[in-house]
RNA sequence: GGGGCGUUAGCUCAGCGGGAGAGCGCUUGCUCGACAAGCAAGAGGUCACUGGUUCAAUCCCAGUACGCCCCA
């Protein structure tokens, strides 16, 4: 069972046959009729027509990696996949499509627009899906769920109603943002703000009873063909004279334009008095309402200007910006133009293009009875944020939000289920298609041609996928969800929304922890993007270096917060730490053969037994202490450093020497119990690898995804641990002196050693620091000889060791490595005598400290008398008298 | 304008009130019976700057500089 392990781990071998087995034997299935605890995770569902990309892969490692834990503590595990009809995103690929065939959706028309986005989602929905099982994920694909299925669209119509019943959502006639390409409202975080370099016009307003004039500066001079006053600040002296009078508008002279004062004004941008637009710009419109100022829009949907610019309709915004301002400077009103002006511009998220503030008739929700239980739950700890930092930008969010436009102007998403009677003209809603009015009964009624913001769907999501609103064990059993893993980036976006829904609808938090994790970067620190070209492509990586690969190298790159900069050459060490994983266990199989002998006894052991159980224990303490908080990257660290650093180059090599004696069956059993323990510790996140070392180590125990989750075994040992530590230091200060003096590998040299106190339990291992020092021969003493004809090191722990100087070569060397080592030792002394000597620190540090310091500065006193002995003695060699 | 984050080895980043860490890179030596995707040894840091708190500061506090992000 083991002679066909390859000496080079190769993930395509084992990986697409495990996900299969795993899958057919329906282990990532969650049943609702379990004893165990629940613990469930909805995915943030990616778009069903995109690719899977890093960050994705980030957050898919970090969930899977819960989920499997969690599934090896014993819980009941869901993790709930899925996929988002990302309204614009996904309209815009198809209308792209249309466009190459040279015609449109309107040509099309609305319903085989639809039609042909379905059949969009039909061939290229799943691609997403297939990737996710390329990397590992152990989602239950029996619950797959697509926010355009019939079951969901239903839940988004239910909640729609009874929002509109209870006057939570409303219509209105409200400035929002607009996309003139995609040709529709946009939610405030669905807009970028960018500097840009724009240009600054102040122009004049010629006042219209009587001489004199009010300047006003603008970065969108075409606007002013939308102009219906002029505003100051009520405190501003320069203007006091002129509120309440009325300035000319120079194209419209028929236009009559107040002057009003309001607060809102800042005073001290450009001249101090600003032009009101109130159809183009948020803040006029609000002023316009409170000064009962006209509304005059001026654009149409693709931000041409319309009908009410007089000769200039029919120019596009840009083009009317120049004419407007030629136009203004030949009639001599421009008084000057700044150019560049950097301003802050909105632009669309989805396409780019530059956003205008829009007068249009929107739906909304109502925000203001919803923010509060949001804040409450968090503010409370009811849904916790790791990491906490975040709380502080969700509240601050929350507390100053604004009414959500949930209106869209497309044609793929949730309809708004929303009708009108053309006979009586009230408008309804309806969770069914009606067939008549509810108010009339005409059966003269029509459809809202708008659809839902996409986020209105995803904000159900977490128990629209568990079947809500019908009760059911899925609702029953696995919501709340246990905890949610998305980026933060989203926070406002999704996460914000999910829990003023869900305390909505469900009374219940939607998840009673969120682990908000970075943007994976590229190797400079950029965001990944197609058109920058620095895109790493997960699959690209797991064909060359193997899922877990790729799995680990994010995991142990994953600091709570933070973005994470991932490079090739991490996922390639990561490859090389699976490769050493693989060869480890390899050795392990070749030496033990099919025999498994099971670690009983752990009285009997030898030092390096106890030692490396000793350090399990410890590494298993500091694994669940540092996943529990989500801290991947030292959970990663700290496994990375056991399995290589010590369990591969010091309990491998000490156990190499013991196989062949009489002493090798606790030995086998100490290095299988250590594999065994290793495999399920990093299974959450090697799951591929793991699964497979398991299988040949355990052939016959089932699947690792099912083994229990170690726990500590009560088997720390100090004294072994300061043992092997003591050995382990010696060892390398030998192979130090060997190196620093050239003396190669193939020649033994003879050694002396005076261990002092620790004589005994150097004496027990003889045999490996003759082995693992590369020595001909090892004399155990009391007292090292004084006199010439040896050279020697020392370790930190005062164990000194002399060797042979007919085996040393360079004997000037030796003098220069022993100055250097005194010479630090020197600095050491002379710290903790300035901290001894000073009455403030032994009296007022603890005592713990004060004693390390002692026994630091007597150890040191010691190394340093032994080193100039073997100093002197040098010289005597060197000199001989 | 409001808020958040960062500045630690050549690079990318952890960490932290009581002697500076990892990965990669670099130097040197290795055909050591698991592994060259490896083994062994090594070089390399006034922990951005200035003050403060403390017996003790890379760490806590305040400020400065530079960089990044979010919100408006």
């Amino acid at each position: 069972m083991t002679h066909d392990l390859p000496t080079a781990y190769r993930p395509a071998d084992i990986e697409s046959r495990w996900y299969e087995t795993w899958e057919r034997q329906g282990r990532f299935k969650a049943s609702t009729s379990s004893a165990k605890r629940a613990y469930s995770i909805v995915i943030p569902p990616p778009n069903v027509t995109g690719a899977l990309h890093m960050g994705h892969a980030f957050g898919h490692t970090l969930q899977d990696a819960c989920i499997r834990r969690a599934r090896m503590m014993g819980f009941e595990t869901l993790w709930l996949p899925g996929t988002d009809h990302a309204g614009i995103g996904t309209q815009n690929v198809v209308e792209r499509e249309l466009a190459a065939e040279g015609t449109n959706r309107h040509e099309l028309g609305r319903d085989a627009f639809v039609a042909r986005v379905w059949a969009w989602k039909q061939h290229y929905g799943g691609r997403i899906l297939d990737q996710m099982r390329r990397l590992g994920d152990s989602c239950d694909w029996d619950r797959e769920r697509f926010t355009l299925d019939e079951g969901l669209s239903r839940t988004v119509r239910t909640v729609f109603v009874r929002w509109f019943d209870e006057g939570i959502i409303y219509r209105g006639n409200r400035i929002i943002n607009w996309c003139p390409r995609c040709t529709t409202a946009l939610s405030d975080i669905e807009v970028d703000h960018k500097e840009v370099a724009g240009e600054l016009v102040t122009f004049r307003y010629p006042l219209a009873d009587g001489p004199g004039h009010i300047a006003v500066a603008t970065t969108r001079i075409e606007t002013m063909l939308g102009d219906t006053g002029v505003t100051v600040h009520p405190d501003d002296e320069r203007y006091k004279g002129v509120v309440g009078r009325h300035v000319k508008h120079p194209f419209f002279p028929n236009r009559r334009m107040p002057v009003v004062a309001d607060d809102e004004v800042d005073p001290g941008f450009g001249t101090g008095a600003v032009k009101a637009t109130p159809a183009h710009d948020p803040l006029d419109f609000a002023i316009a309402e409170r000064h009962g100022l006209d509304v005059i829009n001026v654009l149409d949907e693709h931000a041409h200007l319309n009908g009410n610019a007089g000769r200039w309709e029919g120019l596009d915004r840009f083009a009317a910006r120049r004419a407007v301002l030629e136009a203004l400077t030949d009639l001599g009103y421009v008084d000057k133009v700044e150019r560049p002006y950097i301003h802050s511009v909105g632009h669309c998220s989805r396409c780019g293009t530059e956003t205008e503030p829009w007068l249009s008739e929107q739906w909304f929700v109502n925000m203001e009875p919803l923010a509060g239980p949001a804040i409450e739950v968090v503010r409370e700890g009811r849904i916790k944020l790791a990491p906490e930092r975040f709380v502080k930008a969700y509240l601050n969010w929350m507390e100053n939000i604004r009414d959500w436009c949930i209106s869209r102007q497309l044609w793929w998403g949730h309809r708004i289920p929303v009708w009108y009677c053309r006979d009586c003209g009230k408008a309804f809603a309806s969770i069914d298609e009606p067939q008549e009015c509810n108010t009339c009964s005409s059966q003269n009624i029509y459809q809202d041609p708008d659809v839902l913001d996409t986020w209105f769907s995803s904000q159900l999501w977490p128990f629209s996928t568990l079947g809500w609103p019908e009760a059911g064990p899925d609702l029953d059993f696995f919501y709340p969800t246990t905890l949610l893993v998305t980026g933060y980036d989203i926070l406002y976006l999704w996460v914000a929304r999910m829990i003023f829904a869900g305390l909505y609808f469900t009374g219940d938090v939607p998840f009673k922890e969120v682990l908000l994790h970075g943007i994976v970067r590229d190797f400079e620190g950029k965001k990944m993007s197609k058109s920058v070209g620095n895109v790493v492509d997960p699959l690209d990586m797991v064909e060359r270096y193997g899922a877990d690969a790729l799995r680990f190298s994010l995991a142990f790159a994953a600091v709570p917060g933070n973005d994470t900069n991932l490079t090739e050459e991490r996922v390639e060490g990561a490859r090389n730490f699976a490769n050493k994983l693989w060869n480890a266990s390899r050795f392990v199989f070749l030496s033990v053969g099919d025999s498994r002998p099971v670690l009983e006894d752990t009285q009997s052991l030898d030092p390096a037994d106890r030692w490396i159980l000793s350090r399990l224990d410890e590494v298993i303490g500091a694994l669940d202490e540092h996943l529990d908080r989500y801290e991947f990257a030292e959970a990663m660290r700290e496994l990375h450093r056991f399995v290589w650093s010590e369990y591969c180059d010091w309990y491998i090599e000490l156990a190499k020497l013991k196989l062949s004696d009489d002493r090798a069956t606790s030995s086998s059993a100490v290095l299988i119990h250590v594999l065994d323990r290793i495999l399920r510790l990093l299974h959450p996140v090697m799951p591929f690898i793991t699964e497979e070392l398991w299988s040949r180590l355990w052939p016959e125990a089932g699947s690792i995804m099912t083994a229990a989750w170690p726990v500590t075994a009560g088997l720390r040992d100090a004294h072994a641990e300061g043992q092997i530590a003591r050995f382990t230091e010696l060892v390398s200060s030998l192979r130090r002196f060997r190196a620093e003096h050239g003396i190669p590998s193939t020649k033994k040299i003879r050694v002396e050693v005076a261990a002092g106190d620790f004589a005994s339990e150097i004496g027990e291992m003889r045999d490996a620091l003759l082995v693992l020092a590369k020595l001909a021969s090892v004399d155990l003493v009391d007292r090292l000889p004084s006199g010439a004809g040896r050279a020697g090191t020392i370790t930190g722990s005062g164990i000194e060791a002399l060797v042979d100087l007919e085996d040393v070569i360079d004997l000037d060397a030796e003098k220069r490595r022993i100055a250097k080592r005194l010479q630090d030792l020197l600095e050491v002394i002379g710290r903790a005598e300035r901290k001894l000597a000073n009455a403030e620190f032994v009296g007022k540090a603890p005592e713990t400290v004060v004693g390390k310091e002692r026994a630091k500065l007597r150890d040191a006193m010691e190394n340093k008398t032994k080193l100039e002995a073997q100093l002197a003695a040098l010289d005597g060699k060197a000199a001989p008298r």
